[in-house]
Order: C-alpha cells, then structure tokens, then sequence
DNA sequence: TTGGGTGCAAATCTTTTGCAGGTGT
DNA sequence: ACACCTGCAAAAGATTTGCACCCAA
C-alpha cells in the first residue's frame, strides 16, 4: 500500500460528495470538478474516486443501470431507485444488522456487508401515476 | 411489445444458464454456446439475455465488480459475492419479504423489489485464511 | 530528492446497434 | 410473406492506463 500524498483534487472530490444526496456519476463529478479546475482530467476524477473507495472514505454504488455512482455517507444504510425517473434515494433500515445477523446464520461463510437495493416508485413519481 | 419467436439459441442459452449456479457472465456463456453454434455471435448472446431478463425467466445481476452476471433462478433470493476470490452464490434469506415491508412501512413512495447482496469471505476461502 | 498525483490521450472492456440475410409461424 | 432473429462488424459508453511532467513531504 502506497503513502498517500494530499491532493487538494482528492478533498475537493470527497467535499463535493458530501454536499451531494443524489449519489453522482464519475461523469457528474467530473463537471462539477471542472467549475474549480479547468483542467482537471476524466482519469484524476476516476483514480481519486477510485482511492476514495478503496479507503472507505466514500461508497461505490455499483450499477444501478448506466455508470457507477458514488456516495459520500459510509455508514450503512440502504439505497431506493425509482424505476420510473431513476432517481437514487437513501432509505434508512434500522434493522440491517439484523438481517445480515440472520443471514449469516445459515451462511457456512463470514459475511461483512450487505447492500440492499429497493426499487419500485419514489414519491414524486407515485404522485404522478394518481394523476 | 414485439410477438416471441423460437428461437434454439434462446433455448439454449436459457438451459444452459438453470444448469449452472455461480451466475455466469455474458462472456461465459458466449463461450460455452461456441460449444454448440460454433458460429453465434456476442451480439445475440447479449440480445437473448437481455430479452430472457425482460420477460423475467432469468434475473441480470448488474455489476458484481466487472461484467454483468446471469442467474437461471428467479424466485426472490439473495447473493453473496466473496471479496476473497470473487465467487458468486446463492443465499437463501427468508426473511426478504419482511424486510421490504420494513423498508416499506418509513418509505413515502411504493417500494416493488429488493435485490440484497452480502459480501465477506465464502467457506473455502475461510478455510484458507486459517491456515 | 523522491514517490505519489495530474493532465492528456490512447487503450480496454463491456454492451449495444445497424444492416443484410436467415428462419419460425 | 411478414416479423422476428442471427451473424458480423462497427459503434458507443464507461473505466483504466501509459507517459511525461508537477508537486507535496
């Protein structure tokens, strides 16, 4: 494992993620990036991404149809996508642990995480459907 | 909606994939029809799981790290991805049904589907690390 | 000084698509 | 015959990587 070095690229990536509840693109990051550094590059935006993860300072969210997204919050917690405007939304589940408890239970493995994905109709979009 | 014609690749593929159960990629089971069509192409390996998913007789696990994996079994279950060496198994978590009305009940839009996945170390690779 | 970080561009990898010809119904 | 399906190849997207230069420690 490399000695990591300060990169004011890596903050100002984590800072925007933080600010952000709608779990970003690489690409959506990468324009945000852009207004500070003219001339940041694609590949900075994805290594920098990429070491965030790998370090646990950020979440990776795996495809959810298109590119992958990116979370600043890493406690756990679960996520919702609305089938129809696909849209991301965090979703709190108090009893995560609990059921990663019951699923380890019958597992002759160790189990260390868990990602759950809702889909179905956000709000927005549920109200739309009545009309 | 387009009207389903036979097809003996569809079929195929479709068998081949409710005989396996560590949910191939698209590229394996390109491989494995080579076996029997030495001429398919990628093209309509890719076109028939892709129908295959959207009439739902099997499930897309959409990225479990790399390319997109395929699963023969439809019925709700969960995955278990091994962090160790990567494999891919089925869990059997019975309590899925009640975690989506859980989910559900503090959630103001309409939640229609959950896909939970556990990540940690799989039996062998347990195993190996004791010693 | 040194090794990590960056911008740039090319390369890779996965998945999709246009097209012309083949095939099930 | 009419759609749908296929093989082939090119295209499209997303992500990674090689390289030369820059910068934090």
């Amino acid at each position: 494992m490399a000695a990591l070095k300060y990169s004011r690229q890596r903050e100002s990536i984590k800072e925007f993620l933080m600010t952000r509840t709608d779990h970003p693109t690489a690409d959506t990051v990468y324009e945000n990036m852009k207004i500070i550094y003219p001339h940041i590059s694609l590949g900075t935006v994805y290594r920098n991404l990429s070491l965030l993860s790998d370090i646990g300072e950020i979440r990776k969210l795996s495809n959810f149809g298109g590119s992958d997204r990116f979370d600043g919050r890493t406690e756990p917690h679960c996520h919702f996508i609305c089938t129809s405007c696909g849209c991301v939304q965090d979703l709190e589940t108090a009893d995560l642990t609990e059921f990663i408890q019951k699923a380890e239970a019958r597992f002759r493995g160790r189990i260390t995480d868990c990602t759950a994905r809702f889909s179905g109709l956000c709000e927005e979009c549920c109200q739309k459907e009545k009309n």
